[in-house]
DNA sequence: CCATCGTAGCTAATTATGTTAGCTATCGAC
DNA sequence: GTCGATAGCTAACATAATTAGCTACGATGG
């Protein structure tokens, strides 16, 4: 190595995270970064490409997480969902840009391995992927929904929350 | 009024949708706008506040032709989830919008209210809330799962969707 | 032990964008 | 016809991302 490193990608990435969840994607600028990890802004370049890519990385190592949270549930439907919720409760800007950043496709499917497991057993390999897409769309949907604050209408958002993950139940049920 | 007007809140805000279509938000600059609306930048802030005011603005148009789109349908969950998904396709970058940025809640509530009106009829006053938020969540999630590509894992998109509204059908249909 | 080479970090500069300040010209009201 | 309000303009500023080019340091091979 040349120069001694002050900092490293992995530094960069888990400083990135810090930023985003306290400020939003507005509140990580490459400045604000190079700062926390203390070099320049234009030294971060020797390390991670540009802006998207390192919010990329940000995404992909929030995936991780994810999934390690999804795995150290029971494996139930029901224990996916509310792993998924809770992660996305502590990591709420994590979690977003997992979705609207160009988090990488491979990283996408390590976090649906675990649905697609459970409804294989709920409701035989036919059918797998659908139901998969059915729990995965309706707890990501609720999730982002009430992240954004679309549940200002009153009712008990918990209870919502639970209700549907019945509904979700019955509706994989009757099937296969 | 003093100098004709050159253009208008409403000609900005059209300008807004289309750039957000074409470009999505980077593409929606106030440089971009303002060329097309055939004047220069700043003279854009005596219409607008700022850019953050200006997607709200789209934001809540977009609202408004999603309500009427849905007040087209028939009513039914399927047909209010199917004209939910039509709109999303068509104005993809209007729809990603909608939840993202701060578009008024109160807009929101107005998209909220057929779907409201539907759960009702299937599940009785004491659980619409609930069922409600169950197929909006399940809709958005999927809608915006499709959007953001998470669906590259093969298997039939438009199967997946009819799958997942029988099973949303049958979630709510045993209840009450 | 020294010469060399590759590279992390630096400063300075460029570009793009949002936004503000201050001027000007025109239209409607009196 | 004069006057006031204001849409639009140019110029300027702030912030950010990014690039160019330099420098210094430490590992490596003679």
């Amino acid at each position: 190595m040349p120069t001694p490193e002050k900092t490293s990608f992995s530094r960069i990435v888990a400083a990135g995270r810090d930023l985003l969840e306290a400020g939003g994607q507005q509140g990580l600028t490459m400045q604000n970064v190079a700062e926390r990890v203390g070099v320049r802004a234009p030294s971060l370049y020797k390390h991670v490409g540009n802006r998207a890519a390192l919010l990329a990385a940000v995404a992909e190592a929030t995936v991780d997480d994810l999934v390690a949270r999804l795995e150290s549930t029971d494996g139930s439907i029901e224990g996916l969902a509310r792993g998924y919720r809770q992660f996305a409760q502590a990591w709420p800007e994590g979690f977003r840009l997992m979705f609207s950043a160009g988090a990488p496709p491979e990283a996408l499917a390590r976090v649906a391995a675990p649905v697609l497991h459970a409804s294989r057993q709920l409701v035989g390999e036919r059918d797998a992927l659908e139901a998969a897409r059915l729990v995965t769309a309706w707890a990501a949907g609720f999730i982002k929904m009430e992240l954004a604050g679309a549940f200002r209408l009153g009712g008990d958002v918990d209870r919502a929350f639970e209700y549907g993950l019945v509904g979700i139940r019955r509706a994989l049920a009757g099937d296969h």
